[in-house]
DNA sequence: ACCTGAACACCGTTCAAGT
DNA sequence: ACCTGAACACCGTTCAAGT
């Protein structure tokens, strides 16, 4: 009676959120478990790629759950994206996996795919521009998550502080919309912050964006909807 | 006369270009430059990290050229971020460095700040909105372009072959909307594809969301300009 | 100032062999 | 079916020493 696969993913979710996927390591993660790194790749296949490809699929599964049949197909979509996202939040270091390495989003539940692609149907979305709406809040939304969390390197030298002050001593003259703000902005914005989104809230930017791309569908279904007919 | 950071960097650029970022090495590029791997460290810093950021920031450098400024600022924005997804779409394989790394997405340029800040608040928008403007555009669509390009992994096993298979194979009865327009989403939406932005256009897709971005702030400096008044 | 060589402490992955 | 042990071919990074 032995290991598991359900066991050891959990276990590299576990390692992740501790140590970040940059020192994320089979032969640590072996080590963890007390038992010898060939063991793993028993378990679950060739390569570390799998593995992560199943750390995905485990964080992106509940994505549907709560999602209310009855609700408007802007509800139902607002209710889905602000689901991804808390998912994600709940381990922040998985992040780059579900943005950016496309055998872990390529993995990512049907019924998530399918729930979007009812909600765009109902609005009277269809061919090319069906494909491209989807594309809008995937890539939109699930884009703005991993921006926000994209890992800050290890603060061994002392990169933030440094980043910090060189962000407060920006030039008034040669950037002066930047340093008129830069009480508002410092840290708060996407390229000029030295920690991310696990640590500064983006809340509102989140929400903003949602409502925008939202607003932006309904406006576009109902131009689809016109010329239908 | 020996080595130069330039050189360095470009020729990492090119290692990566070719290879792709999971199988760069620094021992590697040491190789290829002919030269002891202590050398690049000597070079450009203590660390890994330090290299890829040089390698982001000279991606980006040319960010803001061409930006017109007698242009209203919603088609400065869209030069901008055009230019943006241009320019990572020449190293595709650089862009999970710009859009999931802190450290090479904090480097990026100043003007490029400047420009895009300078943009909405010509716009009107100030505060709190002020800032959530600005992540909507960088969190939406340079989040956009890193899930565009999220490289696939090595075929080594054929899993492009597999996937397609899975994908062609999706059940009409579980699935019946995704199923119903199969062969017009089939690698060609986020979550259902085997190949990435680099060989299947989005061209439309982020067009679409660029429109509705700017639409979607338009309309909210409008707000904002009518509260103040 | 710039470079070499060697060393340290690791990796991912595979494979024969064990039970 | 599940696990061990050892091996192969690498890594990133540092540091003394050379010119």
């Amino acid at each position: 009676m032995g290991l598991d696969k359900t066991q050891i993913v959990n276990a590299a979710i576990e390692q992740i959120d501790q140590r970040g996927l940059a020192a994320f390591s089979m032969r640590e993660l072996a080590r963890t478990l007390g038992v010898s790194p060939a063991v793993i790749y028993w378990h679950v296949g060739g390569r570390q790629e799998d593995l992560f490809a199943e750390v995905s699929a485990v964080i992106t599964a509940a994505l549907t759950d709560e999602i209310e049949p009855e609700q408007s197909w802007q509800d139902r979509l607002r209710s889905v994206f602000r689901r991804y996202r808390y998912l994600v939040h709940q381990h922040p270091k998985v992040a780059p996996l579900l943005g950016a390495q496309m055998k872990s989003n390529g993995v990512a539940n049907l019924v998530w795919v399918e729930t979007v692609l009812a909600a765009l149907a109902e609005a009277g979305f269809e061919g090319e521009s069906l494909r491209d709406a989807f594309n809008v809040l995937i890539g939109g939304l699930s884009g703005f998550v991993t921006m926000e969390l994209a890992p800050p390197p290890d603060d061994a030298d002392g990169w933030q502080q440094t980043f910090a002050d060189r962000v407060a001593n920006i030039d008034a003259d040669s950037f002066p919309h930047t340093h008129a703000v830069l009480p508002l902005i410092s840290n708060r914005i996407f390229v000029l912050r030295w920690q991310n989104g696990a640590d500064v809230s983006y809340d509102s930017s989140f929400e903003m964006l949602l409502d925008i791309i939202i607003d932006g569908l309904t406006l576009r279904s109902q131009q689809q909807g016109v010329s239908r007919r």
